[in-house]
DNA sequence: ATTATCTATAGATCTATAGATAATGC
DNA sequence: ATTATCTATAGATCTATAGATAATGC
């Protein structure tokens, strides 16, 4: 009498039907660093992974809800527990970044979308910083306690640390050979790492 | 014998002329700050100022032309010549900035899109920032010699100054009651000031 | 003649819905 | 029955071109 829909699903099917969901979502997040989110269609989206327009609305009922999938899937934030962070892996994953542009140019433009009225990721961006700051709060407070050797607290030195990896990452994606991102980063943490004058 | 152009134009239909241009770019950049680039139409903007479409493609042949008067006009870096800048200017921009929300999403929205391939804004900011880095290195070296405090070169605090502004923009956009953006600056600015340690 | 505007419209897109068809696996 | 896909298509847009019309000012 089992009347959910987990019942009518075979292993091997919800392994594929998952392969091809994420597929997509690779898919999308090229096309989104090439297009934007607003740029890009459905259908090619849909074309890269050999699929139709529809086909591919199968997977994902609306073009929002594909946006959603990617934001969730691939946010770098969600993938290590807040505990675990620390000021020299904040470094490595610049370096990390500056290898991969593809996934940078992605959440980049889709920041700079984020910010117009109605976009559909606008409560995702602004919930995530929200989050970030927060973890970075707690990174520097734990590296330096309550006041950070130029003076500065824990609270107003995050929003610093954040605008710099994003506005670094800005400027390296429109010239990469001129922008040298995961230096000019450690740069940064050496500033907020030097005494009050 | 004048085969110009200007010759055949009246001194007040010039000046008309010129108002509605305005006119139309206010209206664009209203628009742009709604919707990114790609997300505003002719007619949204056209309809703004009370035309259709296609009178407004009088005034600029095709969108992009739009997007490019827009950016030529309205970047405040043009505004001041490179030699009058100094840091505590830098400051009141930034104050003034967080007075002026629409503009200030306008072009994060369209640094934003920038990054995605084929933007017709792209070559714009590539080179803005160009320019702009070297701005600041002038401004870091008549602060401060060919050292800051802290050690660093003008060359390699220059960066790090332009991202600090940019990302501290996009926190702001997404919560200006949560983010204080001016603040911040300066505090940045305090930290470039500091010494080694 | 020039300028500012309009109507009409071509030609591309784009998202999403409806419904058919074939394969899969309890 | 469920799943994965497809074809057909409605219904909105959107940019840009062509060409008409009225006003303006040498």
């Amino acid at each position: 009498m089992c009347m959910s829909y987990g019942c009518y699903m075979s292993t091997t099917r919800a392994i594929r039907g998952a392969e091809r969901r994420a597929e997509i979502l690779r898919a999308a997040l090229e096309v989104i660093a090439e297009r934007g989110y607003r740029g890009a269609s459905l259908g090619a989206v849909a074309e890269r992974v050999g699929l139709t327009q529809q086909g591919l609305l199968h997977y994902f009922p609306t073009k929002e809800a594909m946006l959603v999938a990617v934001l969730e899937e691939r946010d770098q934030w969600d993938a290590m527990p807040d505990s675990h962070w620390r000021l020299d892996l904040l470094a490595s994953l610049v370096d990390y970044n500056s290898m991969r542009a593809g996934i940078v140019q992605t959440f980049s433009a889709l920041l700079g979308e984020s910010v117009t009225e109605e976009h559909p990721a606008r409560d995702f961006f602004t919930g995530r910083y929200e989050n970030v700051r927060a973890n970075m709060v707690g990174i520097l407070r734990s590296e330096y306690g309550e006041r950070l050797p130029s003076g500065l607290t824990p609270e107003r030195a995050a929003p610093l640390l954040v605008a710099v990896m994003d506005g670094l990452q800005y400027q390296w994606l429109l010239a990469p050979e001129k922008v040298d991102m995961a230096g000019a980063f450690r740069d940064f943490l050496t500033l907020l790492g030097e005494k009050e004058s």
